[in-house]
DNA sequence: TTCACGATTAGCT
DNA sequence: GCTAATCGTGAAG
């Protein structure tokens, strides 16, 4: 755990400003690990690291939902930065994503895993009371049922919502790992997945 | 309105 | 290693 808890009972206290967000998808990925995503809910509260993400671009990246040009769902990657895209894979699994870029412009980076920090008891609630403490939140599906997060935070704002990212107190950035993106099927592969080295948290790390 | 598909996961063989 | 589960989305009719 870099740097100890502040405010009530979690770290990292300071948000980043919306211009964090507003830069390309690759740079604003890089910094997003480390970084803490907290959850508040009637539930409880939860918190994790990021330490696993995955930059989509918006710019001759076939992979990326907004390929498709602006529709009623891409809406939200095309709209202003710091805000949640939430979509549903195979109709089971919600992911995460980050958007960037500024508003009209699209972009946006995939949280796949993170470092329960706090609200563990609840996130094994939610993902099963036996659960491995390396497998409650390493992958897309994995973090969104850990943490709570649906179709309803889709749109939400990181900067003022009941769910918000937080810069870590501690020092430096972690050491990042590079391979290509998990699950591409249908674009050429760039290396556009980014991870804490030697994180145990990170899904597939052998990828 | 209908249809095929997917940035996944868990549980089997 | 293989596959079922299950639904929002977008393109076609």
């Amino acid at each position: 755990m870099a740097g100890s808890p502040t405010g009530s009972a979690r770290g990292g206290n300071h948000l980043p400003l919306r211009s964090f967000y507003s830069r390309d998808p690759k740079c604003v990925a890089r910094d997003l690990l480390g970084t803490i995503l907290v959850h508040t809910t009637e539930d409880g509260v939860v918190a994790g690291r990021i330490v696993e993400v995955e930059a989509y671009l918006g710019d001759g990246d076939a992979a990326a939902h907004s390929s498709a040009g602006l529709t009623p769902r891409t809406r939200v990657i095309f709209g202003p930065p710091g805000h949640a895209y939430v979509y549903k894979i195979y109709g089971l699994h919600c992911c995460l994503n980050v958007v960037t870029e500024p508003e009209g412009t699209p972009g946006c980076v995939l949280v796949r895993a993170l470092e329960p920090l706090a609200g563990i008891a609840l996130m094994r609630a939610r993902r099963g009371p036996r659960i491995a403490a390396g497998l409650i939140a390493s992958g897309p599906g994995r973090l969104t049922q850990a943490m709570g997060i649906g179709m309803r935070q889709n749109g939400a704002d990181l900067l003022a919502s009941p769910l918000t990212l937080h810069l870590p107190d501690g020092p430096g950035r972690p050491d990042v790992t590079t391979t290509t993106r998990v699950g591409i099927t249908r674009a050429t592969e760039l290396a556009l997945r980014f991870f804490v080295t030697d994180n145990p948290f990170v899904s597939r790390p052998w990828h």
